[in-house]
DNA sequence: CGTTCTGTTGAATACCTTCAATTCGCGTGG
DNA sequence: CCACGCGAATTGAAGGTATTCAACAGAACG
């Protein structure tokens, strides 16, 4: 196994030397997770903190009746789980792997000398947790001030700016792109019904064409997706 | 001026050596805003962040039409505005002072420097942004899982703890209070009188004596706030 | 003592969800 | 290769929670 290997191109350890990633690569835990396993839940205490190295993660929040809110889809190369790492014992939500996964678990401690001695990795750490909260006021500003046809919009506009195409394809399902969005799949199906209506999109299964890529960012930014 | 006196007692640089603090007293800047005076707005540049001395800070981000959710009410000692002190440039939400504020404006190079010389304050910051990396799961999870009722329950619930009395007293506004929660003032006007009506609170004025606190916590889990 | 901001209450409306009924898509097995 | 079965997706109708708009009451402030 070269874990070594693994670890030398992931941007949470850029920086490091050989050395330090050879340490790294001992202290590491290697995990395989077949789709639909709960890798962690709220509340479980954690003494460590994993890395994606193959497959996707969804971390998310579920209510009282079963309603499921995504707070995040890891992507290879990502940490998660890093939160009890540093503040509190327990995680705040769960993580589920999406697709079969392999991920790499670095105990708190270890993580911790290696940061008092070296603060490169400390540095990448709070660059990625910034990022984050970056990402969380995206999310509650959507959530609260933006209505379900707006978030959609922008969530389309993303993936065709990461992918660099107008034509995108949904890598995710309804249910999950709802969840991710903090909605239901009916509402989702309706509303790219309508966008279809108006010329914005085309749909076709899992791939979708932006069409009016400005209409969409008008949408996105806060205008109305009115339809009689 | 004794800036230094200040920062000895900041959670922030706890474990920091008085020279450190010293060093740290050197290179910060002092300023003073009024009550509704506007600190930096989404969207600017950022070549550093804030530690607040005295008063409260508002970080919060406002819809098109003028809607405003608020992210954190910072309290003196806190800092705020360090997301792009770590990651991109510019300042994810908006900061408005909602008393008289006195903050330390702490230049990113420095800082930065300082953790790469001492690694303490760069797992204080760590522990920081967990922290609200936390406080951010469950906004989210109170936003998209949660009604108002349950929302409104868990806030006053929070106060009730961390006041450590069951007659808490509002320190901000209802209109503030609905903005933190997602809501508008009416609503949470309505919510209120409804709960006084099932004797779970009650009101005066910006007092609230919390009566029935299993119903409440009930409530705030996720149970119905059902009233005919 | 008036002005202005904050808070309350009512009626109408909007958006989204819930529930239920189909339909579609796709992998599996005959 | 086709048929079956099952989950995913769509569509319609009804209902619910919160918002909007408007009017008014109350508190704070100069």
């Amino acid at each position: 196994m070269d874990i070594k290997n693994s670890l030398k191109y992931i941007p949470l350890f850029k920086g490091l030397f050989d050395r330090q990633i050879e340490e790294l690569s001992k202290i590491a835990m290697r995990y395989s997770f077949l789709k639909g396993k709960i890798i962690f839940s709220e509340g479980d205490e954690a003494d460590g903190f994993y890395v994606l190295l193959s497959g996707r993660v969804k971390i998310f929040k579920v209510s009282r009746d079963g309603k499921e809110q995504i707070l995040h889809i890891i992507e290879a190369q990502e940490p998660f789980g890093e939160v009890p790492a540093f503040a509190g014992k327990r995680f705040p939500a769960n993580a589920e792997a999406i697709e079969d996964t392999i991920a790499l678990f670095f105990p708190r401690e270890s993580i911790i000398q290696l940061m008092k001695n070296d603060p490169s990795i400390a540095l990448n750490m709070l660059a990625l947790l910034s990022q984050r909260l970056r990402q969380f006021t995206d999310l509650v500003e959507g959530l609260s001030l933006k209505e379900v046809p707006q978030r959609l919009a922008a969530y389309m506009l993303l993936i065709s700016e990461r992918e660099k195409t107008d034509n995108i394809e949904l890598n995710i399902n309804k249910k999950q792109l709802a969840s991710l969005l903090g909605t239901i799949p009916e509402t989702i199906s309706r509303i790219l019904a309508k966008m279809v209506v108006k010329n914005l999109i085309d749909v076709n299964g899992k791939r979708i064409k932006l069409i009016d890529k400005r209409a969409l960012e008008e949408l996105a930014y806060g205008a109305k997706l009115d339809i009689q």
